[in-house]
DNA sequence: TATAGTTACTTAACTTGTTAACTAATTGCT
DNA sequence: AGCAATTAGTTAACAAGTTAAGTAACTATA
């Protein structure tokens, strides 16, 4: 049979895979913090995007959580139901649902804040503190690009 | 309300979130390539890791594919359903599962290989060959880190 | 100012992932 | 050799993500 050779990258340097395997590592230190907690991933992505600003709407959420809106409709159910958020009806566009964090969901951040800094500070000492902030830029300036590209209207009908 | 300042990154800058966001904008460009093919990202990662070793057992192939053991065996009887790969039982541990890529699954991936090729070339040009390589390597070397310092046994029972 | 088109979100049906319990096989210990 | 402990994989029940259709609200235009 025909080896399949030089088609595609060694998967370890394939982007795709490499991202989500890094994150996957990351991910085995960060999750029994989670778990703790009683908070899913994807809550306390919902949070933490939240706790950024004063107020955001439900999709602008979604896109920096990295979920679908219907996903979006049950975490903001299950954050209100737990206090930690308040979902409430934009009143210059009533289709639009305002998130925000609550007193107790600023608690609740509070409250895990210092465990969360250890496990990020020892990952950040095995990785090297250098490294670290190299990749963070990286990652950030990578995203620009991709993003400025597919923005762009360059390729638009005339 | 207390708002919520320098207790965590900027979700910009957290690697979990960053490394999630940045692979989101990656496979929306590459997405639609798998749907065109109907093969699922988490079947395509699995072919892909699979493609690499003559054979490999089912757990290998979970913990580089990133899924869990319970998805993997879905997913191989999907693709053994699709005449891409053969699972067999291993002689000398009876355990095991071995898996192994057919004649029809490398032909599927040399099918599909230009397009994955150009796709990739235009993603590497937008963000620059260099930066590209640049993350590549850090994210391997940073695995590599994470996981020396998990398999020692310097914190282990005396 | 109607109204066609779009946007924001929700609901429903389906597909996947997840956890836990189970079977079978192998290894380690005595 | 015999038996507890571990490992590989599967199955089943449940939770989460996904797609598609639906509702309500807003925008552009004729």
């Amino acid at each position: 049979m025909t080896k399949n050779t030089s088609l595609y990258d060694p998967t370890s340097r394939s982007l795709p895979i490499s991202l989500l395997r890094t994150r996957e590592l990351i991910m085995e230190v960060v999750r029994p913090m989670l778990v703790r907690h009683s908070i899913t991933e994807q809550q306390w992505r919902v949070l933490r995007v939240i706790s950024e600003d004063v107020r955001l709407d439900a999709s602008t959420v979604a896109a920096r959580a990295c979920l679908l809106a219907p996903s979006v409709t049950r975490i903001v159910r299950a954050l209100e139901k737990r206090g930690f958020i308040s979902s409430v009806r934009d009143v210059s566009d009533k289709r639009r649902t305002v998130l925000q964090l609550t007193e107790a969901g600023d608690a609740f951040l509070e409250k895990v804040s210092p465990e969360s800094a250890e496990i990020f500070a020892k990952l950040r000492r095995t990785v090297g503190a250098e490294r670290w902030e190299q990749l963070t830029t990286l990652l950030s300036d990578i995203r620009s690009d991709i993003q400025a590209t597919d923005t762009d209207q360059s390729d638009a009908k005339p």
